[in-house]
RNA sequence: UGGCCCGUAGGCUCAGGUGGUUAGAGCGCACGCCUGAUAAGCGUGAGGUCGGUAGUUCGAGUCUACCCGGGCCAACCA
């Protein structure tokens, strides 16, 4: 026997087997050939395909939730869409018109910033070009990024109206957004009111948190004394009322004692501005007297102070106090039945109110004197304690009104009277007159204690770096708890919460957190002082508060939004153009504020779901909401609000979430952290399909992980998955129909592999609804 | 600080209705088999006391409280 002679002697077998057959490649090659496949759908145009085969199909719809137009897409990008992806072709497949409408969001503060740091590399200042031409750099912009991100999102392999999206920009969408929040003015739901921000003189603009940053500056420190007083004085009274209370009077032995309660600031330019002063009820406080101190002192002999204990010792050193003595504990309940007089009532023949004491949670007795003067436009503590007891307060007979004390460039308005016109920061963003003027007039009143300086950490302006204040501002809102058309109880807040009941969420959880937020939330702010946005496109009767409410008005807005989108309301002719024959233009202001950008996301149900024209296989409300988490505070919660403003419902049925994507670790991704995972490179190096593979196999519901480990998971089943679909294949290749057994006639096993397939299916499908 | 959510194999992803004997699966790993599905396929095995503490209970991964770790939201960031 040889090797030359055996080999034609043995049976070929294998053409006598059913050996597997296949051309379908073990290996995918996934990053070079996907765009290829791509390519072909975009060819054979398969979206449009779908909508032509469906058209009679009863219709869902997922609303896509637009991201923002700036930068490339990141993981919480991709795993959004993908998700989307899979529920929207899950329901085409499952018998529905499926229709899927990406969509953008593009106004708003950061692209904002974008267009102002080009400006600022180029020596140019926003305010010196004319709005709509910093508006159109704004729009170029975005319009830059959506095509960025259309190309990735669509490398992704998500299937939808790419050709035809919407955008919150485009003029039909900026005309309806202006006549949804007309629509809110119109039902008496729009009201102007004020709300303290941080608001930069310099550059005579408000800031947001994150363009605020810290830095160490020395500041006029002062001790200043508010004598308790019996409390509800006509105007024009005593400075200090303190005959003994009357028997309906609930004034405590503190008037009888003459005491005065100290409080410390670094911002004595608030001083003018207070409300309040703030205590804690965690904090034991003492009456003490100074038995010695010299005799041209700010703080004399004999006089009664209410001071925390912790801090009296330190206290009375800064106000050269050589000696005292503690007569009495106070107690907080005795606190807070007490009222002080302001101490510069009757400088300019103002300040007659009575300064409550309010119970904070914000007082501590670390530093100063266990009390804290409260202005409730100039800090966030004060709006805040202020806003809580405003009921109380109002019951009590004192307003509650925030004063406007100062202006846009730092000077004192006459809601400071006797100071008007001192400034408290000048255009270098130096500090001004107001700390001294104020110093000054509360020395000669009698109410210093003692004076000094101190450093500290204090915001400033991002692009200035200049020392920023907190300034009570008018703003636009929205009422939660105002009734709609006189219907009694028909609030914003019930009809949001009912609707929250009404609408499925999955997970469950999302529902409790939506009603909490509505349940808790405050009137919502609308306006923004900005301009690359909406404008609040509402005119207002001067010298009041009062919206012009007239259709016809509303309707020229509307067609010239539409036309030429929200530019034409910062054009120099608007305000004539939109009242001429209707009203005289010298009789209204116009509102230059531009909406909060949630309100343009929160109405694109309106001119996306709405517009039959160009979306038909849209219907409204949406069918489903898919977003993160996060957005329980941000479009699910804006869309709800504006649904029921407008038309009393959610504009969705149901609403599902889903996690955020944490790094290899279980720690969020973050640039700064390096830890981040790119969309880009998974696809460049495995291909869009192990992108979608992980997201199709983790838990959305929850927060997911996404490292190396997890990527080489992916890839391991996916090959797993496409061998044994290889396998598949490869053994049906000689499959002849002719040999097709019957079902009755299989092998029981057969049967029971089957069923269980059967079984499979039907698990999972309900399961995607 | 507050609201909501999450925490089960020495690596990863997850099961574990109304509390009940030795807590399950896949991937990975180790060892072995196969060599006409072969940059494949098959088998066997090791590995967890369930984030921590204290309770309730005859009995808790499963209930309660507190704590620790992580996440989302609490801002003119989206």
């Amino acid at each position: 026997m040889t090797d030359t002679n055996s080999a034609p002697t043995e049976t070929d077998y294998s053409a006598t087997l059913f050996l597997p057959q296949t051309d379908f490649p073990m290996r995918a090659g996934l990053p070079k050939r996907e765009p290829d496949w791509l390519a072909r759908w975009e060819e054979m145009d398969i979206y449009a395909m779908q909508r032509e085969q469906a058209r009679d199909r009863p219709k869902f719809t997922l609303h896509d939730g637009p991201p923002y137009a700036n930068g490339n897409i990141h993981i919480g990008h991709a795993l959004n869409k993908t998700v989307k992806d899979l529920v929207s072709r899950s329901m085409q497949m499952m018998g529905y018109n499926s229709a899927y409408v990406p969509g953008w969001d593009c106004h708003g503060l950061p692209i904002e910033w974008k267009i102002e740091e080009q400006y600022r590399a180029k020596g140019l200042d926003k305010n010196d070009v004319p709005v709509n031409e910093f508006r159109q750099e704004c729009r170029t912009f975005a319009t830059k990024w959506v095509d960025v991100q259309r190309q990735e999102f669509k490398r992704l392999g998500v299937l939808g109206d790419w050709e035809n999206p919407y955008l919150t920009m485009s003029f039909d969408a900026e005309a309806t957004i202006a006549n949804e929040l007309m629509k809110v003015a119109t039902s008496g739901q729009l009201y102007r009111g004020s709300k303290p921000v941080m608001w930069s003189v310099v550059e005579r603009t408000a800031l947001a948190e994150a363009e605020i940053e810290y830095a160490d500056i020395e500041s006029d420190t002062i001790w200043v004394k508010f004598p308790v007083v019996r409390g509800h004085r006509d105007p024009g009274e005593a400075y200090v009322d303190r005959r003994p209370p009357t028997a309906d009077e609930i004034n405590p032995r503190l008037v009888q004692d003459e005491a005065f309660v100290v409080i410390w600031t670094t911002t004595p330019w608030t001083i003018p501005a207070n409300r309040a002063i703030s205590y804690s009820s965690k904090i034991s406080y003492g009456l003490y007297e100074i038995t010695l101190a010299p005799s041209e002192n700010w703080a004399k002999t004999g006089e009664r102070y209410v001071i925390a204990d912790k801090l009296a010792t330190e206290v009375f050193a800064k106000a050269k106090v050589q000696a005292f003595q503690r007569l009495d504990t106070v107690s907080a309940e005795e606190l807070s039945r007490i009222v002080c007089a302001h101490p510069l009532q009757n400088l300019g023949s103002g300040y007659y109110f009575d300064v409550p004491l309010l119970d904070g949670e914000h007082v501590t007795d670390d530093a100063g004197t266990g009390f804290v003067h409260t202005a409730p436009g100039h800090g966030l503590d004060d709006f805040g304690i202020w806003m809580d007891s405003a009921r109380l307060l109002g019951e009590r007979g004192i307003d509650t009104k925030i004063p406007y004390a100062v202006d846009d460039a730092g000077y004192y308005t006459k809601d400071a009277p006797g100071l008007e016109g001192a400034r408290v920061i000048d255009d270098s963003g130096k500090k001004g007159d107001a700390n001294d003027r104020v110093i000054a007039a509360l020395a000669v009143r009698g109410a210093m204690v003692a004076r000094g300086r101190v450093k500290h950490s204090y915001p400033h302006s991002w692009r200035s770096k200049k020392p920023v204040i907190f300034r009570n501002t008018p703003q636009w809102f929205v009422y939660m708890d105002r009734d709609i058309a006189g219907k009694a109880g028909d609030t914003l807040r019930s009809r949001a919460l009912n609707a929250i009941d009404a609408t499925r969420f999955v997970p469950g959880a999302g529902q409790n957190r939506l009603r909490a937020m509505i349940a808790d939330r405050p009137d919502w702010v609308l306006s923004r002082q900005r301009a690359w946005g909406v404008p609040i496109s509402v005119f207002v009767k001067k010298h009041s508060n009062d919206i012009l409410v007239d259709e016809v008005v509303n309707h020229r807005i509307v067609e010239a939004f539409a036309a030429e989108g929200a530019d034409a309301w910062f054009a120099d002719d608007a305000k004539e153009r939109f009242l001429q024959d209707r009203h005289d233009p010298a009789d209204y202001d116009m509102v230059r504020d531009i909406l909060d950008v949630w309100f343009d996301s929160g109405s694109t149900h309106a001119f996306v779901l709405e517009n039959k024209q160009k979306w038909p296989d849209l219907k409204w409300p949406a069918s489903l909401y898919l977003e993160g988490s996060d957005q329980h505070r941000g479009w699910f919660h804006s869309s709800l609000l504006e649904g029921c403003a407008t038309r009393g419902r959610a504009p969705y049925d149901a609403v599902l979430t889903h996690g955020f994507t944490m790094d290899g670790d279980g720690k969020k991704m973050s640039k700064s952290l390096g830890n981040t995972v790119a969309p880009q490179d998974i696809i460049k190096q495995y291909g869009a399909d192990i992108l979608r593979l992980w997201v199709a196999s983790t838990d959305y519901w929850e927060d997911q992980r996404l490292g190396k480990e997890a990527i080489q998971t992916t890839v391991d089943n996916y090959r797993k998955l496409r061998n044994t679909l290889r396998w598949l294949l490869g053994n049906i290749a000689h499959y002849d129909p002719a040999d097709a057994v019957g079902f009755a006639d299989m092998p029981e096993l057969e049967r029971l592999m089957l069923h269980r397939l059967a079984q499979a299916r039907c698990s999972g499908a309900p399961g995607l609804q």
